[in-house]
DNA sequence: TTAATGCATAGCCATTTGGGTATGGGATTG
DNA sequence: CAATCCCATACCCAAATGGCTATGCATTAA
């Protein structure tokens, strides 16, 4: 049973995918070549992160003429967001607990 | 310049890792041995990951005995919470860019 | 129609990674 | 004190990963 957040904590873990991301966030809609920049490798590396951002949900990939842009996927944080306050949940009721033992105690 | 979010995605990444790290979220304050049943892999591939766990700041350990026991770290989740709001953030803002676009263009 | 641009795929290679077994040291139990 | 238990470290190995160059296919520009 692959969790889907397999694929997002997979893509995101990488610095130069995650960079690409983040761009994406903050300037959305950019082409390859765009995105090269700051990339700091080579085109096909590029691409091939893309690939994977977009398998994991990510992003997603619109075709005009020679140019692929690409930009973030609607919800695409929505599993990590999820994920996370479910651990965060799990968390807090173990305190909950905890609380309440001690308020038991206290009597 | 090495990002938090590094450690932590690279962290919980790997699903048998990130399955330790969901156990001690759910019962928190395990041995390695507890934790050992769930895992599936060796008694020594489990210290490993707790290592790398513990490492990137998401879970402490604390001896008692013979034992060690392993427990979520405190605010564990903190940078991947901020990280997630701030993406989100640039996302919404563009959005709000673009609302006040369609409203400039709307006069 | 030729040349140039944008991008993806295919191989190739070094490094990292996740798993295993062997081992040893400290703590507890018999 | 001897046996046992808990756990970490040391190696070893196959597979996955991230980077590169070469290449080919569209699409646009000359």
């Amino acid at each position: 049973m692959t969790e889907p957040q397999d694929a997002i904590f997979r893509a995101l873990s990488d610095p130069t995918r995650r960079g690409l991301f983040e761009r994406l966030c903050r300037n959305g809609d950019t082409t390859v070549v765009g995105l090269l920049g700051e990339a700091g490798v080579s085109q096909p590396v590029v691409s091939k992160h893309l690939k994977i951002l977009k398998t994991a949900g990510l992003v997603r990939d619109r075709q005009q003429g020679r140019y692929t842009y690409y930009s973030v996927e609607r919800d695409a944080l929505r599993t990590l967001i999820d994920w996370t306050s479910e651990m965060s949940g799990f968390w807090n009721d173990r305190f909950d607990d905890l609380d309440n033992l001690l308020k038991r105690m206290d009597q």
